[in-house]
DNA sequence: GTCTATAGGGGGATAGAC
DNA sequence: GTCTATCCCCCTATAGAC
């Protein structure tokens, strides 16, 4: 058994906090160090570079969202219930002061990250995707939501509309992104 | 008669261009100087610091807002074509290669900003809030739109839209923007 | 696994010559 | 208005002791 809470997972837990607060370049390993109490070398031990640390937070959240999607209580939800815990993911993000999503993060410093973290963000990106396009076409299908258009294009409104509403918290208020939620719920309504 | 492309105007197109590629933290004097064939310095006397630098570019983003607001043309439109101009603008961000939409920008690196530039961006974001809002009010009211809730609700909803949609673009593909802005009108049909 | 020490580079910024 | 030269800080990363 892995322990879950040993010195590398808690390099992740922070680096991953302090990407979704600060972004990619607006991080370092002395903000790691400190925070842990720590010197930088030690966090290279675990890290060799920035970019297997960067990697590392990605593949970390991935394997977490597909544990999330094959998780029992799943497979006793309805659509609209799927819908909501989706949502809910994104709210996740947000209860700690001044983060976005992942994705949101990730994307935005897409230019400037290593060729490595670029492929995974692509993948996280379109597993989020992939999952949410299945949700919409089976759920128009059983006539649980209704739009027009594929589901791919509503799976990018969807998807869109979540990672621009985590960012807009920032400069306006957290209460947008229940709003913006609100909205998509509507939206999909029949 | 101010000249358009002074020095000063230059630096601030180049500064913007890199803020959409690369974030406040990726971009620096460097970035600027050598594709102006100059040296920093020379940067550093227009704008002794980047703080000024990065105010300056919000603040002729809001003073082009404004005048594209106040602009004839726009007291012939309908209301429909008011919000296919508006979506127009961020068509427009994403035109060079690697850009994001400057709300997308300035909220993702808000928590690393500078005070003055943190004041900017926000009142940028509340700028195109304010007039989105005005526009699906009025246009409800004359029967041009159809939703439910309140239109700074929807007004949230919408611009998360875009500006989600700028940032996917990133990971996905940029025909994804034009799949984003069709769902906007889409959900604003009666 | 963590430490000290240090290398090597890039960042923003300033002084003073031209 | 632009240059050269320089300062100081922070960054990623490595070597070698403990």
């Amino acid at each position: 058994m892995t322990p879950i809470n040993d010195t590398k997972n808690q390099i992740i837990d922070l680096a991953e906090s302090l990407l979704l607060q600060r972004g990619y370049n607006g991080f370092s390993y002395t903000h790691i160090s400190s925070a842990l109490n720590v010197k930088n070398a030690a966090i290279h031990y675990h890290f060799p570079t920035k970019t297997e640390l960067g990697v590392a937070i990605i593949q970390r959240a991935r394997q977490q969202f597909e544990k999330w999607t094959l998780h029992p209580r799943m497979g006793s939800m309805g659509f609209a219930k799927k819908l909501d815990a989706f949502c809910g993911i994104f709210r996740d993000f947000l209860k700690f002061e001044g983060h976005v999503c992942l994705g949101s993060a990730l994307e935005h410093d897409f230019n400037t990250l290593p060729e490595k973290m670029q492929e995974e963000a692509k993948a996280f990106i379109a597993d989020f995707l992939i999952w949410l396009e299945k949700l919409l076409k089976e759920g128009r299908e059983a006539g649980s939501f209704s739009f027009s258009g594929t589901p791919k294009e509503q799976a990018v409104f969807v998807l869109a509309a979540l990672q621009g509403a985590s960012l807009m918290v920032r400069a306006t208020d957290t209460i947008y992104l229940d709003m913006a939620i609100r909205r998509i719920k509507q939206s999909l309504k029949k």
